[in-house]
DNA sequence: TATTAACTGGACCAACGGTTCACTTAGAAG
DNA sequence: CTTCTAAGTGAACCGTTGGTCCAGTTAATA
């Protein structure tokens, strides 16, 4: 019979997942040390380690729990974000639909690249981060299929990448996230050379 | 008399960060410690300390030289860089030039944002690097000047934002600057409205 | 109830950024 | 050349962190 998680295992595991959402939305990502996860989660500090393997795996998952609504909506959804829409609007929908998941996880997102930039191995890549790389490829293939001839791959990492930027993030907290999201739109826009170039009055 | 800055200081000034800058380019950020250029260079860690103040001063210190010559050349050199072409143009001009000294600095860069999310201060933000906000500034005001009915601050962010991020960086390492360059300028070219929309044929 | 492997958590470790302070030394003054 | 002193120096030290270890606990099966 195959081995299940453990009732006990489990209940932690939320715990420990609970409590560092918690107090990443109350704390600067520096300030939210492994030790103090587990003491909000009422376990000990081995015990984090032995779930999530670091503190990057950790953050991961709490990444990949919030992910995978969104990921269901483009793969399965109805258009423009699921498949069905020319191109350019399901990529102007999906950049909408991801600023706003990005404006709800600003701390996490620091704390991920935080702890990407702390752990012992160096290593760590962003390219590890199988979100990333999925909405990546999302991203970099809706443009590649509304202009063949640009560097979609690129193009890609740069209208993703933002959302992992400081000052951005900064504006996301604040409130403005209607603002990244328009402008993300008139890049994506005047990229894929629609109309005459993005138009405030014009793109609605 | 007013009091210089003694010889024994200046030698060993210069030894810290010609030290950081070797290190860096031969290790990742995360290898580097303070502790570590500080015996390269022959000094104590004291001493760094002293000079520099923290881990973020030092790097903003190297970061402070090699921007020197850029901004140079963009407040008072020959056109497209410096004044006298169209925002367009200059914008152009700018983000080539800024790719091309981004990528010759990626350690560094890397270093300095490591840096500042390891600080003891969590208060750190990106706007506080003197740099980074005076090319702000310049890449918003030729947006603005060109199309002001956009978001120029924010355009700017975007632009300037992503020579800071991960996957752009290994590229630029990989020797894929020109890569870089063009999308940026494609990006650009499309936002402003420039032409049909950015084609790599008519862009040269 | 007995077995066992997964789970647990606190002591432990090395490394880091940063601080301290007694000592050294450059260099102006006499 | 000697004196004076403030700037400069660096090694020992500190608190905290991410991560490891391992002896003891416990859920789940037979």
């Amino acid at each position: 019979m195959e081995r299940r998680e453990r009732a006990d295992a489990a209940r932690n595991r939320r715990a420990i997942l609970e409590a560092a959402e918690a107090l990443l939305r109350e704390h600067p990502p520096g300030e939210v040390s492994v030790e103090r996860v587990a003491a909000a989660a009422g376990v000990g500090k081995g015990t984090v380690f032995h779930r999530f393997g670091s503190r990057v795996g950790l953050m991961e998952e709490l990444m990949t729990e919030r992910a995978r609504a969104l990921e269901q909506a483009v793969m399965e959804g109805p258009p423009p974000l699921g498949p069905g829409a020319p191109a350019g609007e399901r990529l102007v929908a999906f950049l909408d639909a991801v600023v706003a998941m990005a404006a709800g996880n600003v701390g996490l997102m620091a704390a991920h690249e935080h702890a990407r930039l702390t752990q012992k191995a160096g290593g760590g890549s962003r390219l590890a981060n199988p979100i990333y790389v999925a909405w990546h490829e999302h991203i970099s293939a809706l443009i590649a299929e509304a202009r063949p001839d640009l560097d979609a791959e690129l193009a890609g990492h740069v209208l993703l990448g933002t959302l992992h930027t400081e000052p951005i993030g900064g504006l996301l907290l604040g409130g403005q996230s209607a603002r990244v999201a328009a402008t993300l739109g008139d890049l994506a826009r005047g990229l894929l050379g629609e109309g005459k170039g993005p138009l405030r009055e014009g793109g609605g």
